[in-house]
DNA sequence: GAATGTTATATAACATGTTATATATTTGCG
DNA sequence: CGCAAATATATAACATGTTATATAACATTC
């Protein structure tokens, strides 16, 4: 059995190793999509998503909402319309913008998804992680507040500009 | 300003959530290499990493050091032989399976980095998570123990099994 | 009000992960 | 031994993220 190198170098892999178990987490997360029945990736959900919440959203919203850049939220978007599950339209002010909103068959989709499919899955997700020594997805908005506030680059001088740096 | 929806959603977008922050993490990582003028891309490092602590690995065991698939690995060991840091030879009792080992510039690569790159971007990194309230690595580890013990599926019944009678 | 710059989206090219499958050895059994 | 099964790696096809750039519509400036 060979270590697990991304594990062992703690804090020098944690990109690799946020994005592995993000992977696999996503990956688990399909199992319990395809298993209800629903045709649907993983990755399209906070699309719709977001348009539920906030009501039709231009192209570049979607990406901000979603947290991908504009040309990944297209090429969503783009199956999302193949699917069936949105319609887009010039937003009458601006032809510039596509306004992205839900299609009937879209809305029924979210809604059921509410009623079954999403509550399984933060249910699962709620009994990884429900007890875990410290509140994960604090600590998660923190660590993208504190990128957003300064990259990662601008701390990588070893006297970094925290005095936390040397905390640990 | 668009809510995000990831963000928002909490635990039901935590594997999208944690693929996001890795993936900004690893790419603030690479400035900080190119930053030092090594022409190397940040995930070639686990590799060369998991030779050097256990020596010459066939592509499999690297697979697995790494934690991604058999092809990915092929991939970037592909990637490592074609700028020298990385020798390949067949085994000698087995010519299925090839020993994968530090070249000379390899072995400088890693040496070097060690000197300077890998303690910039462990104390950004630690300055960025230091004082978390929880102990992030631990958690991390958690979560992945147990979901190799118990995948997600199993756990998404709403009255589903709690992590601490089976995974703890 | 035409030229120029800016903004929103689309597209191209690439990176790096995956699954499925082909190929070449090795292993094991009749 | 000889052939079927298993194993290690390579390759193909795809998914989904990125950056760089093209195009179309809007805004601004002289």
């Amino acid at each position: 059995m060979v270590e697990d190198v991304v594990r062992t170098l703690g804090l020098l892999c944690l990109g690799s190793r946020l994005r592995r178990i993000g992977e696999r987490l996503q990956a688990d997360t399909q199992q319990v999509i395809d298993e209800a029945g629903v045709a649907i990736q993983a990755g399209q959900y906070p699309f719709l998503a977001a348009i539920d919440r906030a009501g039709p959203l231009t192209i570049g919203e979607l990406a901000q909402a979603v947290g991908i850049t504009q040309p990944g939220a297209t090429r969503t978007i783009g199956q999302l319309l193949e699917l069936g599950f949105v319609d887009m339209q010039p937003a009458p002010d601006d032809q510039r913008r596509r306004l992205v909103s839900l299609s009937d068959k879209g809305k029924e989709l979210v809604d059921h998804s509410k009623a079954t499919i999403w509550p399984r899955v933060a249910a699962a997700v709620a009994d990884l992680c429900g007890d875990l020594d410290g509140p994960i997805l604090e600590q998660l908005a923190a660590i993208e507040d504190r990128l957003a506030a300064l990259p990662l680059i601008r701390r990588s001088t070893v006297t970094g500009p925290h005095a936390l740096s040397n905390a640990q």
